[in-house]
RNA sequence: CGGGACGUGGCGCAGCUUGGUAGCGCGCAUCGUUCGGGACGAUGAGGUCGCCGGUUCAAAUCCGGCCGUCCCGACCA
């Protein structure tokens, strides 16, 4: 390709209101273009960067045994009511002329599960199914250009299998190939343990990009390697020491106080340890008390994993005062048995503790976990901290922010008893097929690489997904120049180099600076002074050290480079 | 969904407080001089000032409604 007649519209200037720095980038390089909220359109550049990411997925999962196919991406709602999702906000939904309900679809497990009806015998067991397709997704807040979108398009493959131990193995054959995917997309990935969500499943892991642009939050200790979503993280804390115990508990009147701080400072009161906090929760239309010791932040996700709910949310106030008498503030569990109680377990065995009594300005002190309250279940409901001690060794705990790149989920039977995907075992019964789940999105991955290889003067692509490998800027276009600049071009072609030919006439800085905005890995410039010697200047984007060389040994220097960095 | 901001040639912005001629930089076109790190001069093209309504002799500017976009948070398979 010719620069001159080439489509990369760079721009001097930042788009208005773009945070992320591959937001920026990719729009000023000429590789996307917004058309609304959470979508873009791909040019040329970037759509030969989505391209080379697709290549390297696609020849990895072919590697693992996968098999291509090519799903709808609009879908009859009846698919999306059988199998639970069809109330899933995300989902968007429409009807056709006659009425009838349809979903765009925003991953592909019905209709792979529909297919896998047709499988009858264990035999045919194991399969890997994958698919590069569109998904449509009604995001609540779109951000950060390609980071993430309402429309994208997701390799997502599907493992099925006859029992746990092949599920198992499909999984780690996954993890296996996504580690390689992303390490030749030039991205170091972590591989965190994950809430599964909606998505429904037993395990998930995430694979992560620490990034400043991530939206999510992984805990990790240096010392042993553990990594997990703050979703999920657990943590090593230090006991509290109990208070004097009471024989019963005390009411108490606090005039006012309405927050855990409020009460610390209350003369009677008691430090945020030695509270209670009493969370009331809405899951799937049913309360939930969650109680939390009082310094504690509640994890949501947790909450949600535990209950298996579609939705949760804060209770209303109203809701509150009906279900316990009283407003948020002077809330606690004491006394109450009607409502199930869900408690963390850093309140286990504690005593002389304080916590709202159902009545507006009055608390209870004295109280006894164990005798007091009514804890249906213990279960680990708090958000990890940086500096807290890791779980697994003797470390401590870092949180840092990280982009998700890829998601891999053990999803169970929960597809194919929806569906019917059932095949006949040994033993000639039917046993419901075991699916997996595996996801990337090709445009957060480019994002992702655009987050990571990128300076001061614009992107800076590893060799694999650029673009075009090689640039030659001429720096005059003279007969001579633009002759010399045609013969090194065809022979990188011939030599198999993506490779672009700056031949418009430009001043050499703006050539010089496209180049670098637009971030060819590698840059072979020819002017009369240099051609005059004989030599060309070459230089590579990474570091910047450029140095003379032969004209005759460009190609297979560049070669050398390029080849060897695929 | 809660909070904040913004919407004016292709891009980035000023003008709005105090109503009256639509402006700047970049980009674009033509010509000339230049040209190994975002050149200079001259000439020129290009704008329903997001949309609808109201106030007014007169609205980019004031008022109301709507739409759109971004940022923070909530949420996010």
């Amino acid at each position: 390709m010719r620069w001159s007649q080439a489509f990369i519209p760079t721009l001097r200037d930042d788009p208005a209101g773009a945070e992320a720095i591959s937001h920026k980038l990719l729009v000023r390089g000429g590789f996307i273009r917004q058309l609304m909220s959470g979508s873009y359109s791909l040019l040329p550049a970037g759509y030969r960067v989505r391209s080379k990411i697709r290549r390297i997925i696609e020849e990895e999962i072919n590697a693992i045994g996968g098999q291509e196919f090519l799903m709808p991406v609009l879908h009859p709602g009846e698919i999306w009511q059988r199998s639970g999702r069809w109330e899933i906000d995300e989902l968007f939904r429409l009807q056709d002329r006659r009425g009838v309900d349809h979903v765009l679809g925003l991953t592909h497990e019905e209709v792979f599960a529909l297919i896998a009806t047709e499988l009858r015998s264990y035999k045919q067991l194991p399969q890997l199914w994958y698919h590069f397709q569109t998904k449509l997704r009604d995001e609540a807040r779109p951000k950060s250009g390609l980071l993430r979108v309402r429309e994208f398009v997701m390799k997502d493959s599907y493992s099925l299998d006859i029992d746990a131990a092949g599920q198992a193995k499909q999984f780690d054959a996954h993890h296996a190939a996504y580690t390689k995917i992303f390490d030749r997309m030039g991205l170091d990935t972590v591989a965190v343990e994950a809430s599964s969500g909606a998505m429904g499943g037993t395990d998930s892991m995430e694979f992560m990009v620490a990034s400043p642009a991530g939206e999510d939050f992984v805990a990790y200790s240096a010392e042993c390697g553990y990594s997990a979503n703050v979703e999920r993280a657990r943590s090593r804390i230090p006991d509290v020491a109990n208070g004097d115990p009471l024989d019963a508990v005390e009411k108490f009147p606090t005039p006012g106080v309405r927050t855990i701080e409020a009460l610390a400072g209350f003369d009677g009161g008691a430090s945020a340890e030695n509270q209670i906090k009493t969370l009331v929760y809405i899951a799937d239309g049913e309360p939930v008390l969650a109680l939390m010791r009082g310094d504690h932040p509640l994890q949501e996700q947790k909450l949600i994993d535990h209950l298996l709910a579609s939705e949760i949310r804060p209770a209303h106030d109203d809701e509150i005062v009906e279900l316990l008498g009283a407003h948020a503030g002077s809330l606690g569990a004491v006394g109450v048995e009607t409502v199930k109680v869900i408690a963390d377990p850093q309140l286990k065995g504690r005593v002389a503790m304080t916590t709202g009594a159902n009545e507006d300005d009055f608390h209870y002190r004295g109280v006894d976990i164990d005798r007091d309250i009514a804890v249906s279940e213990w279960v680990d409901l708090r958000e990890v901290s940086a500096g807290e001690g890791c779980p697994n060794c003797d470390g401590t705990l870092d949180v840092y922010k990280a982009i998700e790149v890829g998601h891999i989920f053990k999803l169970g039977t929960k597809y194919s008893e929806a569906f019917g995907a059932n095949v006949l075992d040994e033993n000639g019964k039917a046993q419901p097929i075991i699916m997996g789940s595996y996801g990337i999105g090709l445009g957060r991955a480019v994002a992702a690489v655009a987050e990571v290889y990128n300076d001061d003067k614009g992107l800076v692509w590893p060799v694999a997904v650029a673009p075009w490998e090689v640039v030659v800027t001429l720096v005059k276009t003279d007969e001579a120049t633009l002759a010399a600049g045609e013969r090194i071009y065809s022979e990188l072609q011939a030599a198999g180099i993506d490779v672009l030919l700056d031949d418009r006439n430009e001043r050499p800085g703006v050539k010089f600076n496209d180049a670098e905005l637009v971030g060819f890995p590698f840059r072979v410039t020819l002017g009369p002074r240099g051609l005059a010697d004989g030599v060309a200047e070459f230089v590579a984007r990474a570091d910047g050290d450029s140095f003379e060389i032969a004209l005759d040994s460009v190609v297979g220097h560049v070669k050398g480079l390029v080849e060897a960095a695929r």
